[in-house]
DNA sequence: GTACCATTCAAACAAACGTTTGAATGAGGT
DNA sequence: ACCTCATTCAAACGTTTGTTTGAATGGTAC
């Protein structure tokens, strides 16, 4: 039926894919359409649904070929630190490095897309989208039980339903700081700096001091 | 040409209000026709532009009904403290309680669909398309003015970039706890507890120990 | 040189979209 | 009783959507 040649990318694929992860940033992804992609592109209408078979194939392509390689960083940097550690401890701010690190490092990789891909991973985090959603969850399952139980590991006298909620709130704080910065401009005009490289320090620094709060009291009725 | 009444509301146009509200959350801005909405709404297909002119209108009267009184909240609380503190400083955690405070409790009303409307919001900080963000912008620039003021005043020390920068990771950690938890299921089965009034004490907690954490140093290159 | 086959292309497809129209409806004021 | 006017309704409007089709194109293998 339909069986492209996988050994030697054509420059149509290539091209299709970049201008899709552009154009899914600048309006969304049900907002692009395959005019839209392929006229950016360059290439034909129908080359999209002859290389992708569907646009939904080719949204899921966008984000596996860039997400594939962020999360074997990830699990590379934790193999990494679990072998320097060797059944001991590791810091705390270690771990948060090897999650965060690589995802600020490709946000601020402005030659080949990675930013631009960081910001469209960031607002797809909260996308209805049932397809997406499912197969972001799959895409990401692994590294997020690896890194959960490293933290479980490094901090066993913090409960790990609370370690749970701590992690949510750190991806969320970390998407919103690449994806939100211009998208929304609730902040508009007052940041000098939006550079991802420049706010790593300050964005680390304040993810950690969250993680090492001190444990809040839980009332049965809050008020 | 079209002027219907506003001194009294027809059921119409709240049901319609509603409808929009929860299929926004469950399939996005776009992704949700004018024909879901009436149909769900169990009114006819030309009641949108009736009462609201374009769909795009209705989707900005979404927002605002619910905005205007959540920030208008914000502010009465801030009010207050600056009348208490009479010119004094007043603590940083009272400050954020004014404002994740009321936006929390607006996320755990699940009768009122308080809860639906937050997810909405909370998914729509980062929504790409153009007159959604202006309009978002406009209605928040007061309150975010008036906060970032309070946090400057009581944290004379702290640097107001590193205050601003700080906001902005609150404001994404507290999105994604509220958005996020079912949208998508990176975290699925791993919650016990997904109730806003729940872990308010935990993200409070996590929050002011990020606004609190140390100041990074900020090297002239990182890595 | 010719047969093959992946790729490109212009054109068309049905379906769904937001919006408009003009007539029907029905309660309220005079 | 009659006029008024906000509201509802079924039907249709012109666009745009994702996808499909069948013919052209052009390099590679024999």
């Amino acid at each position: 039926m339909k069986a492209p040649v996988d050994r030697v990318l054509p420059d149509t694929r290539s091209r299709i894919l970049d201008a899709a992860e552009l154009l899914f940033v600048e309006h969304g992804l049900d907002a692009t359409s395959m005019r839209m992609i392929t006229a950016r592109a360059g290439v034909n209408l129908a080359a999209v649904n002859y290389h992708f078979g569907t646009k939904d194939s080719l949204i899921q392509e966008v984000f596996r070929r860039r997400l594939t390689e962020l999360n074997r960083r990830r699990l590379a940097e934790l193999d990494r630190l679990e072998a320097a550690a060797g059944g001991g401890r590791i810091k705390p701010s270690r771990i948060l490095e090897a999650f965060f690190g690589p995802a600020l490092e490709l946000a601020s990789d402005t030659e080949n897309g990675g930013s631009t891909f960081m910001q469209l991973l960031g607002r797809t985090y909260t996308e209805p989208n049932a397809f997406v959603r499912q197969f972001l969850a799959e895409e990401f399952a692994e590294a997020i039980g690896r890194f959960l139980g490293a933290l479980y590991a490094a901090l066993p006298e913090v409960p790990r339903e609370e370690i749970l909620w701590r992690f949510h709130f750190m991806m969320g704080a970390t998407s919103y700081a690449i994806a939100g910065t211009d998208a929304l401009q609730l902040f508009a005009g007052r940041f000098d700096d939006a550079d991802p490289t420049r706010f790593k320090p300050r964005l680390m620094s304040f993810l950690l001091g969250g993680l090492r709060a001190p444990l809040a009291e839980y009332p049965d009725e809050a008020r």
